[in-house]
DNA sequence: GGTGAAAGCACCGAGTT
DNA sequence: AACTCGGTGCTTTCACC
């Protein structure tokens, strides 16, 4: 893939549609003293090099009644079950996302629930697929979110 | 809150929209068979309830330079201090998440940096916090990101 | 709560500098 | 690479169901 640079520009129109994906390309434009052409080609631009992916929704989902997050480690029988194991794990639903980990643990991913009744029932499907040896859960009694801006304006930063 | 519920329309217009924010409503009015003005009010009125909370860009941070994931789990001298080292913890921009477990450690935070080297900093920030006592680290090998849609299609059975 | 039409804007490509 | 400009299409409102 080459190599692509992004500039001030960019930085200033990712940092206002990364909170906003529908702001009008016209008030980027303005604020950023530019056309709203160009702000139209810059986006195109990070689109195909692949930088920007995509966008999605921010949803509550606690109050769609799904309040519950857990991390759950997995231990495996033998580390070649490993993909076998990412497969089933990314079946269920209620996984958010899975990672293969060194450290404690040869996989590690994340679950969302309704309440402990329904985490019981998540984690007992990961501990009954085959090659996992024990599972080992993590409740979340808070999660805080950091600003992706403070990311974003972290990493131009050092660009 | 008033407990808002929504409909099968409102279903299907969070399912396109979760993949792609800038989904034209015109578009979505085709496809589901109602009018535009429909398509408007339905979105308005979940942001105003509170269940669409905004939207973000989906970027590669890998394109950026910034491979490197892991989570770190915190111990602390006393959980007294939970509510100050989260803060402090929240205060580093490389931090993209903090929980307050219950389980082996009192805080579980995710982390994104640039590469080994860079990570080491980060969790020697996190260890120098006042009140950690001392951190444990799970490098991610691989991420494999669920469907955001799989688990809105499952909330939604259950809805 | 939904529709359809109309007004106001935004998008986005072509042509220019 | 950025600008202007215009055709096309999107958003948003509103009177009416």
């Amino acid at each position: 893939m080459a190599k692509f640079r992004l500039d001030e520009v960019d930085h200033q129109i990712l940092d206002i549609l990364i909170d906003n994906t529908r702001t009008p390309f016209t008030d980027i434009a303005k604020k950023l003293q530019i056309s709203a052409g160009t702000v139209h080609v810059r986006v195109k631009k990070m689109e195909e090099a692949g930088i920007i992916t995509g966008s999605s929704l921010s949803i509550d989902y606690k109050k769609l009644g799904y309040a519950f997050i857990a991390y759950v480690g997995v231990f495996l029988q033998k580390t070649s079950q490993t993909k076998f194991v990412l497969e089933r794990i990314n079946e269920i639903p209620f996984v958010t996302v899975a990672h293969v980990t060194t450290g404690k643990f040869n996989i590690f991913c994340k679950i969302r629930a309704k309440d402990t009744e329904h985490a019981k029932q998540i984690i007992f499907e990961l501990d009954d697929i085959e090659g996992v040896y024990r599972t080992e859960t993590m409740i979340s009694l808070e999660e805080s979110l950091n600003d992706k801006k403070r990311l974003m304006h972290s990493i131009f930063k050092e660009l």
